[in-house]
DNA sequence: GCGACAG
DNA sequence: ATCTTGTCGC
């Protein structure tokens, strides 16, 4: 028996989980690859059910032009780990790795429904899945775990500074005129500019990205059909 | 000790 | 996240 990478390392308590992340972050790079050239995008995403301990992952890959989709994967996994502030990665990963591994289609860069380093310990689901996939990876979410920022302008594309303990840990933008904003942080393998500008380039009329729409509405699907005892692949 | 708290 | 119906507004 071969010790599991830390990277992938799910058998933990939430308090090993803590010191874990702590040992992560060292291996983060805050910076994309150079010459970076986006054509493919994915959103990634699970679904889980009230009273139930599966939960039900998948990919939506975009060409990042017309965001039209041109792969996608999804499996089904019993969940593990209870959902706690800050250690969402390892409720969720061990479920959408399972489809990473299905998916034949590679993209540049993954958005996941959640932080990237606007997180306690700067290593939010995003950094901790770009880790573990060593893809370059943006952390999009709804709402906030941790930081502050200033008043946004009312229009589509307006931003401010997300800051936690004195540091810019990422940037509320409005990817819709008159809704509420979403929050953008680099995962891995990415910085704060380039996340934002492909956050906004793949939310053209929405408030979500299309990869984050996309992808929520496969595993949704994915969990229904479980339910009316079809077989999905 | 109290309040906050991605999905 | 999930559980749920109608309802307010562009």
């Amino acid at each position: 028996m071969e010790l599991q990478p830390e990277v992938s390392r799910w058998d933990v308590t939430p308090s090993e989980a803590v010191e874990l992340q702590r040992r992560l972050r060292e291996q983060l790079v805050l910076r994309p690859p150079p010459g970076l050239k986006v054509e493919r995008i994915a959103g990634a995403d699970i679904s889980t059910e009230k009273g139930k301990d599966t939960g039900f992952g998948g990919f939506v890959v975009l060409d990042v032009e017309t965001l039209a989709p041109v792969a996608q994967s999804g499996a089904a996994v019993t969940l593990h780990f209870p959902y706690v502030p800050g250690l969402l990665s390892f409720r969720e990963l061990p479920i959408v790795a399972a489809a990473w591994e299905r998916l034949t289609v590679r993209p540049d860069v993954v958005i996941f429904d959640g932080q990237g380093t606007a997180h306690p310990r700067r290593m939010g689901i995003a950094c901790h899945g770009g880790l573990l996939f060593g893809v370059p990876s943006i952390g999009c979410a709804k709402s906030l775990l941790v930081g502050t920022h200033g008043p946004l302008g009312e229009a589509r594309g307006s931003t401010a500074p997300l800051t936690h303990r004195g540091e810019v840990v990422g940037m509320a933008v409005r990817t819709r005129k008159g809704v509420q904003p979403v929050y953008v942080s680099p995962g891995h393998l990415m910085d704060l500019p380039t996340a934002v500008e492909l956050v906004l380039k793949v939310s053209p009329k929405y408030r979500e990205p299309e990869t984050t729409r996309h992808a929520h509405r496969l595993v949704n699907a994915l969990r229904r059909a479980d339910g009316e005892g079809a077989e999905l692949e």
